[in-house]
DNA sequence: TTTCTTACA
DNA sequence: TGTAAGAA
């Protein structure tokens, strides 16, 4: 299929599609004209960016990730791959740290509100 | 009609 | 990311 329905098949736009690709989290086969052709496994792959994105792993990562996990139809299964556990520690430590951020920045709100609150109370 | 690349609001 | 331009 070309990049028109794998856009449509994914909800995902071509401009972002071919970003994957700059990205190297999609590799789509030329064709002698030039046009992408893509297949029932960049689907999948698809689905697999968009879930490692919004659990906070940057495209870079993903990258290298997507080489050490295959589709069982609809989930990630991780394959035997050097360094793989490692990596996913780090990632995980990274977003400890963004955690924590988010954490104080909710204190400090909630101790402005809660003064705000007793001071003015409600609307 | 659809896609490609490059560049800019 | 969207969109525009020019070409295939």
């Amino acid at each position: 299929m070309r990049i028109g329905d794998l856009a449509q098949e994914t909800g995902v736009s071509r401009r972002l599609l071919r970003y994957y690709e700059e990205q190297g989290l999609l590799r789509p086969v030329r064709q002698a004209n030039g046009y992408r052709e893509y297949t029932a496994a960049h689907v999948a792959v698809v689905r697999h960016i968009r879930t490692l994105l919004a659990a906070g792993l940057p495209t870079a990562v993903i990258g290298g990730l997507l080489h050490c996990v295959h589709d069982d139809g609809d989930r990630l299964v991780p394959s035997p791959c050097p360094g793989m556990i490692a990596g996913l520690r780090r990632e995980r430590g990274r977003l400890t740290e963004t955690i924590t951020r988010l954490q104080a920045s909710q204190d400090v709100l909630d101790t402005l509100l809660a003064a705000a609150i007793r001071e003015h109370g409600d609307l």
